[in-house]
DNA sequence: ATTGTGGCCTGCCCGC
DNA sequence: TGCGGGCAGGCCACAA
């Protein structure tokens, strides 16, 4: 599903969509478009100006507009595709159909000349946003300094996969990306999160800088070493222990219990 | 403020 | 062959 490896692929893929003038809006879904807009208002917002920037914060897609238009904010959820002119963002993904089916189209931006930018989705979890409240997420964790760690998991009791998922600590992190970091850093992922040794926060910084970057590289949150194993009677990679499946934060976890301490 | 829980969205897959 | 139930998890509303 989309994390921060897929939205950072969308974001390059959104650069061939800067600096086209917007012809035509496309929103077929009002639910699709958040925090009380509708079409009409996504239309006069975007009509006639062109993306400028392609950002992104998290797992959030950013696109600033020309003179002084809004941002236009892009939500995934778990199952949402950013296609620009027919081209998609990800090869595959994962709990997603391979189907590709004109009625999941939730959102789409015609340019000048041809062309088009479509949120694809067919769970309808993500969503459109004009001038999203970029400050209601952390850092994101492709950056995240170690201090800046340090600080969002200081002096918390919740689980560490828990606080590493909160998108207000720090943007980026899901369940796949977080199990694969745990699993690489060798950390329980119930462990209190603020009681950390020093040693150990440099160990998962590490490992989630690492895991983030390996993951863009390979192309998917789906492509960590700990994923093939993450099922039914997996075995862990590095030592061969039974992996445990346990909920954490609300969400299906898997772990070493051997290694991961 | 912090942490935990349940519900929403919908397609897929398993077992009967 | 069809059908029902369980499952996936990002995010939000709400409760304690």
């Amino acid at each position: 599903m989309p994390e921060l490896p897929e939205v950072e692929a969308y974001r390059v893929l959104a650069v061939a969509a800067l600096h086209r003038p917007v012809a035509g809006v496309d929103a077929p879904d009002a639910w699709f478009l958040k925090g009380g807009i509708d079409a009409g208002v996504v239309v006069a917002a975007l009509i006639g100006r062109s993306f400028t920037v392609a950002r992104r914060r998290g797992k959030l897609l950013l696109l600033d507009s020309s003179d002084d238009g809004p941002v236009l904010g892009l939500r995934f959820g778990m199952t949402g595709r950013l296609v620009v002119d027919g081209r998609a963002g990800v090869d595959r993904l994962l709990y997603s159909s391979d189907q590709s089916l004109s009625s999941w189209d939730r959102f789409a931006v015609q340019f000048a000349g041809g062309g088009d930018l479509r949120v694809h989705d067919s769970r309808r979890l993500g969503g459109v946003f004009l001038d999203p409240d970029e400050g209601r997420l952390g850092v994101d964790v492709l950056t995240i300094t170690p201090a800046a760690l340090r600080s969002a998991l200081a002096r918390s009791t919740a689980p560490l996969k828990a606080r590493l998922m909160d998108q207000a600590r720090m943007a980026g992190v899901g369940n796949l990306l977080a199990d694969e970091t745990l699993w690489r850093a060798g950390l329980d992922p119930h462990r209190p999160a603020g009681g950390l040794t020093p040693a150990e926060l440099r160990r998962l910084h590490k490992h989630l800088r690492g895991s983030v970057a390996d993951l863009i590289e390979r192309g998917g949150s789906h492509s960590g070493d700990l994923m093939p194993a993450r099922a039914a009677g997996g075995v862990c990679p590095r030592d061969g222990a039974a992996l445990s499946r346990t909920t954490v934060g609300g969400r299906t976890t898997w772990w070493c219990p051997k290694h991961q301490r």
